[in-house]
DNA sequence: CCAAAAGTGTTTCACGTACACCCATGC
DNA sequence: GCATGGGTGTACGTGAAACACTTTTGG
């Protein structure tokens, strides 16, 4: 038992994971094991451990309840509201973060019956508030790709422009004018053309393109802005 | 004494106020009267409450410690290092507020010997990790200004165009050319022009402005963007 | 009348936007 | 040869940026 002069709320992290797919912005959810809401669908996260920093325990826990490592990861904002938790009190600091779905196989492990990836317009009912936090987090992430690319976290490391077009259209939610956006994804000179092309298309195949990151992180510390 | 069966560390908020002189965007310390950092400056800050929310612990801190009360106030990015604290683990919600300092006399009260403003950019030596917090909070209102009309809460509610402009120039160290700024700030069709002039000035009085804030609220709400 | 800041228009250039057709490939 | 998406250029309009002088007021 742990003793304390004043009372202390629990500390947790929630992580809102995106992926892409064909048609669809995807949400990853666990369906809990425990009460309460156990049963329900809710946000991968948990408990925040006194040795390890927030984004520490966002990875810890996305790596338990999902075999998900190595992901974009950022910080989104931090949800108070006295209730949130029927237990107790417990302030849950929410993280977002982008992974190639293709790369990742998720398994519901930790604290998770299940986990599934769901379109982010059609989730079922969550648990806490989560629904609030997963709305924060897709305005945010649209805010974020307006200003920066950072949608090539959500593709595979060889794409073509239509699937990054596809990407914009699906997150953004509108259409987008095909020669227009590639002249402008082109003119930020942050793609690498490849010597590959799509394979097993029924029809043309399309040029495979690259992210450049290291130019962008050194655009990124001299101070660039980006607005796609 | 209260009994955990995990061990449970602390939650504080800790803001940054952000003020405006004439040549200056200034940021408000209190020096600390308690350990840890005693005589130290800091951001005003202290626990949260399992009472309130983040936002009421804030504004609760900043009326305790300082006096100042109904202002503009946005959650910044929690922050986590495991050792910022030297006593024990404490997790800590920054927020960015924005005062109008003629309006406010601030005074130190609880836990604070004294309050004071100092220029963001010349700032002593500060406790904890809020040097960091300060650099995070002074780029976060830098992006927030491009793209949002928030600048008026720092200026008096009637204003002329060329202390909006020196605003810009402040928050956003680089001059800005007169004639475009005002043709650009009047586009956004924000503000009223009031039938009153500067009093007292040694030259020609300029006309004072006021900001349209329902309107504002009209346009946000119905989904809108600014960038200034 | 001088100092100090207020106030005001035009030109230029870059960039966003609208728009339609031919091409390559697999079946 | 046909269906499917890949790939390309131009014209137009809007908005950002550069730029300098006259006006008003107080001292």
């Amino acid at each position: 038992m742990y003793h304390y002069r004043y009372p202390r709320g629990a500390l947790t992290v929630d992580c809102v994971v995106f992926g892409l797919d064909e048609d669809d912005l995807k949400v990853l959810l666990i369906e809990r094991d425990q009460a309460p809401f156990e049963g329900k669908w809710a946000l991968p996260g948990g408990f925040v451990r006194l040795d390890e920093t927030l984004e520490a325990a966002a990875l810890r826990e996305l790596g338990e309840e999902t075999g998900l490592s190595r992901l974009y990861l950022e910080q989104l904002h931090a949800f108070s509201r006295v209730d949130r938790d029927p237990r107790e009190r417990v302030v849950s600091v929410a993280f977002y973060s982008l992974v190639k779905l293709g790369d990742h196989r998720v398994q519901a492990a930790t604290d998770a019956r299940d986990a599934a990836w769901f379109p982010v317009h059609d989730v079922p009912t969550l648990a806490f508030d989560h629904e609030e936090i997963l709305e924060v987090a897709i305005e945010r992430l649209r805010q974020k790709l307006r200003h920066e690319p950072i949608g090539f976290e959500l593709l595979p490391s060889k794409f073509t422009l239509s699937q990054l077009q596809r990407l914009y259209e699906i997150v953004l939610e509108r259409s987008l004018d095909k020669r227009n956006f590639r002249k402008r994804v082109l003119a930020m000179d942050l793609l690498i053309e490849t010597d590959e092309v799509q394979q097993d298309v029924a029809h043309r195949a399309a040029r495979l393109y690259r992210f450049d990151e290291k130019k962008y992180q050194k655009l990124r510390k001299a101070g660039f802005s980006f607005d796609v």
